[in-house]
DNA sequence: GATGAATGAGCATTCATTCAT
DNA sequence: GATGAATGAATGCTCATTCAT
C-alpha cells in the first residue's frame, strides 16, 4: 500500500480512514452491527465497496480500528479526570463519571462500541475478547492505560483503608457492567439522563465500598 | 399445521419442537446468535433443515419461542424466591441471589438470552424490545410476572421506609445491569463464580438502598 | 386406493375431489396458477396437504382433473347451443356466445382455465398443450366434442356457400383468441363486459366470413 | 452500483446486461417464465449466479428490463410504419402487420413477452399490468407511442367516416388479442405462418370496420 | 489510489413428494 | 381414509472477498 521509503500513511490515507471509520460508527449506533455491511458503509461515504477493503484488509479490520478508536478516545477523557483525583474514593467516583461523560458526549461512539463488544462473533463463534486475547497478550496495557482498570482502583482503597473489604475483581466487575448498563438504556431510551443514572452510580458504589466507620 | 378442531400439539411436535428449542439455545450460546443459522441448528439436531421450518414458521417465531421459554424458566425460580419475602430488603436480596441461582443452574439458557437481548436486529434494524412493544402492551405483565419488576420492590421499600431515598427506576437499572454483568463475565470466563459475584452485588445494593440511622 | 371388487369411486372420493378441485380453480382464479400451491389449496379446503395427494397422485394430475372439469362443463355449455343451429352461419354465432355465457357464468372457471393454460409449465418446460398431446392422441375428441372444434364450423360454411373463400384453420385461431381476450380483459377490468364483447365478435366475424354479393 | 458524478453506464455494463437479457429471453421463451429462475439465466450466460444479481438488483428489476426492451423494439417497428399510413384503415393495417412483422422477426421476443404478461405473478398475486398501473400512470406513454394505442386508430376513423359505428374499446381488443394469438399460435405449432395469419387479419377488421355503402 | 467486475459460500424460505401409522 | 412427519431440491438474495486495471 505504501513504498519501500516509507513516511507512514499519507495525509489522504488518515482522512479516508477516518472518513469510514466515522461511517461505521454512524451506521452500528443506527442499525446495530449485525446489520451493517461492508457496502452498507461504503454506500454512506460515498465510496465503492472496494475502497473500504482498499483501506482495511478485511471487515475484522475495520472492526479493530473502529474499537480501538471509541476505547482511546475514552481513555482520553477518563485517564485525566482519575489522575487528577488522589484519593481512591476520589478516584473510582472519577472513574464512573467520566466514564459517563463520555458517553454522553459520544452517544454513537459508546453505542457501537457496546454492540460491537455483545454482538461481534469471528467466523468460528468466537467473541471480540476472545478474539483480541493474543493481540493484549503481546501489548499488555502499560502507563496510564493501566490506570483506566478498575481492579486496581479498588484494591488501592482497601491498601489505604478507604474502602472496606471485598472481592475487587468482582466488584469491579459490578462497577463495569452497572456503568455499561447506562449506554443498554440510552439505546432503548434515547431521552435517557446518562448523567444522573452515573451520579447514582457514584452514590451507591461509595456507599457500597467505603469502610463504615 | 393444525386442522381448526383441534387437540393440541402431538406428543412428536412437542418433543421436536423442545430438541429444537434446546439446540438453538445450545448454539446462541455457544457461537453466538448473529452466527446461528437455521441450517446450524438443523444440523445439531440431526435432521433435514426443512424439520426446522416444519415446527417453526420462520427464524423469528424459533427465536420468540426461546426467549419466551428462558424468560419463563426463569421466572419460575424467581417469583417464588421473592414472594418468600416479606420485606422490600428481603425481595431485592431474592430478586439478585434467585436471578443469580437461574444463571448459574441454566449458564446456556442465561448466555442465550443475553446474546439474543443485545444482538437480535430485525430487518429493519429494531431491537428485540422494540419489536416486542407492541405484543407487551396489549398483554401487560399480570399477577406474579409483575412482581419481577425491581422498580416495583424499590418503590415499596421507599414506602415502608426502608429504603433511602433515590430514583428508583434508575436504582433498577443498576441492578438489572449489574446482574446481568454476571453472564457477559460467565462468558468471558467458563469459571466465573457467579453466586459469590450475586452475593457481594447483595451487599452492595443493600448498603446502597438502605436508610442510614 | 379401491378395494379389488372396485365399485367405482365411493361418495366420499367424489365429494372429496370435487371440493379440492373447487378450491383449486378458485385459487387459481385469484392469485394465478404460478401461485398457487398444494399447501395453499389444502389450507383452503380444510384438509391437510397430504389429502390432496391422497386424492390426486401428483400436482399434474390434480391440475389436468381442473382443466378437463372446466372444458366438460363449458363443453356442457356450448354443444347445444350449436346443435340448435341449422347453418354454419349460425353455429358460427352460437359458437361465439355460449361460449361468452360460459365465461360469463363462471368467470372464476374461465380465468382459472386461460391461467393455467398460459402459465403452465412441467418440470422440464413444456406447455400444457404439449403435454397433452399424447392423452389426446389416444382419444381424439368423437362425436359431440367434435363439434366444438371451429374449423369444422368454417369449413363447413364454406362448402354451403355461406363463407366466402379463406383458409379456415387460421380464420378458426382468429375467432378462438378473440375470444380467449374476453377472459385476458375480464382479469385485467372485473367489470369488463363480456357478453357485449362477443357481441362485436359475431357482428366481426360475420362481417369478416359472409360471402358478398 | 455506480458513483454520484455518473459517466453512465461502462461498456462491459451495457454488455453484460443486454447478454442476460438475451439470454433471460431465449429461457423464458423456451421453458416458459414460471420455470425461469436467476440461476439458470446465469448458467446459460455462462456466468455465476451473483453476477445476475450484481447488474439488476432483483428478479423484478431484469423482468422490468426485459419487458421495456422489448417492448421499445416493437414499437420502434410498428410506429414508424403507422406513421406512413394517412388514412385510418391504412393505419389499422399497418398496426397489425407490422406487428407481425416484429412477430416473425423477433419469434423468441414475442414469446416471452407473452408468456411473462400472462404468467408473471408478484408475491401477492398481482399481474404485470396491475403492478405497472402506478408507473404508467406517473409517465402515460406519449408522443410517438401513444400511436399504439389501437382504440385511437379506430376513433379516428369513426371520426373521418371510414369506419362504421361500432365500440372502439371493444373492437380494440378483438384486435389486440386476434393479434396475441399468433404468438400462442406459433408457441403451439413453431411452424406457425404468422405472417399468413396477420395478413388473414387484415381482411378480417378491413370488412369488420368498414363503413358499408 | 480507486474501482468495477466477478465469485462462492451461506441464508431463510417454499414446495412437491414420500412414508409410516 | 386421513394425516403428521420428514425431506431434498430449488429459489431469490446478501455479503465479504479477490483481482485486474
Amino acid at each position: 500500500m505504501r513504498s519501500k521509503r516509507d513516511n507512514g500513511p499519507t495525509f489522504t490515507e488518515r482522512a479516508r480512514r477516518a472518513q469510514i471509520v466515522e461511517c461505521a460508527i454512524n451506521l452500528i449506533a443506527e442499525i446495530g452491527y449485525s446489520q451493517t455491511s461492508i457496502s452498507k458503509i461504503a454506500e454512506r461515504a460515498g465510496v465503492a465497496k472496494s475502497v473500504v477493503l482498499y483501506y482495511f484488509a478485511n471487515k475484522d479490520e475495520l472492526l479493530n480500528t473502529v474499537v480501538t478508536e471509541i476505547f482511546l478516545a475514552g481513555a482520553a477523557v477518563m485517564v485525566p479526570a482519575m489522575k487528577a483525583e488522589p484519593t481512591a474514593a476520589g478516584k473510582l467516583r472519577a472513574y464512573i463519571r467520566s466514564n459517563g461523560e463520555f458517553i454522553s458526549a459520544h452517544r454513537e461512539h459508546a453505542l457501537a462500541m457496546l454492540d460491537i463488544w455483545t454482538s461481534y462473533r469471528s467466523a468460528s463463534g468466537q467473541r471480540l475478547d476472545e478474539v483480541m486475547v493474543e493481540s493484549t497478550k503481546q501489548n499488555p496495557p502499560q502507563g496510564d492505560l493501566a490506570e483506566l482498570d478498575p481492579v486496581r482502583i479498588l484494591e488501592l482503597g482497601q491498601q489505604t483503608g478507604e474502602f472496606r473489604e471485598f472481592s475487587a475483581p468482582l466488584m469491579a466487575a459490578a462497577v463495569r457492567s452497572a456503568i455499561d448498563g447506562s449506554v443498554t438504556q440510552s439505546s432503548v431510551d434515547p431521552g435517557f439522563d446518562v448523567m444522573a443514572y452515573c451520579d447514582e452510580l457514584v452514590t451507591v458504589f461509595d456507599l457500597a465500598t467505603r469502610r463504615n466507620t
